[in-house]
DNA sequence: GTTGAGCGTT
């Protein structure tokens, strides 16, 4: 099964209505009982595992860059840094801005000084409140294939130049 | 004064 972004693009849906998200909060929560059963919760299975309880829950990032979405419209990078600072150390956390309409985009990324960090972060604040809305944490991925690298064209004597023997030499 | 897809300006 395929646990990655299409699975929190699922949830987003879900938790877009922040008033009526209760009512699927709590259909969520109430899906374990049939309907005749009784309020008994029946206590979880935690010897289930052994004592070689290792899943492989989590995947390794690749990255110590996060990308965070669902943010509010009223978060900035200080709100994200405040919210993901507890989690590692942070070099870089910043909400994308749209340069047109001026106003935050609603998605951000956060950058830790190690991987082990980012995912912790990663675990930590995944499909977590942040300022009225629910975010989602996911690896991000590469900004740019680094398109241009500024190449000097302005170099009329580049080490291309065919050096001609111009003339008789004698 | 926001209501919602998505991977960024330096």
């Amino acid at each position: 099964m395929a646990l990655s972004t299409s699975s929190s693009a699922l949830l987003r849906r879900l938790a877009s209505s922040s008033t009526r998200a209760s009512s699927v909060f709590r259909a969520t929560f109430c899906s374990s009982s049939s309907g005749s059963g009784p309020s008994h919760t029946p206590p979880p299975p935690s010897s289930i595992f052994g004592d070689d309880a290792e899943v492989a829950n989590v995947p390794p990032l690749t990255t110590p860059k996060l990308f965070v979405s669902g943010l509010s419209r009223l978060t900035t990078d200080e709100k994200l840094q405040g919210a993901f600072a507890p989690f590692g150390r942070l070099l870089e956390a910043k909400v994308v801005t749209d340069r047109v309409s001026g106003r935050l985009k609603g998605f951000g990324f956060v950058r830790y000084a190690t991987i082990e960090e980012a995912e912790k972060a990663w675990q930590e604040m995944n499909a977590k409140f942040l300022d009225g809305w629910v975010i989602f944490v996911d690896p991000a991925k590469p900004r740019q294939p680094k398109p241009a690298p500024q190449q000097d064209t302005r170099s009329s004597h580049a080490g291309f130049t065919t050096n001609k023997t111009v003339g008789w030499c004698g």
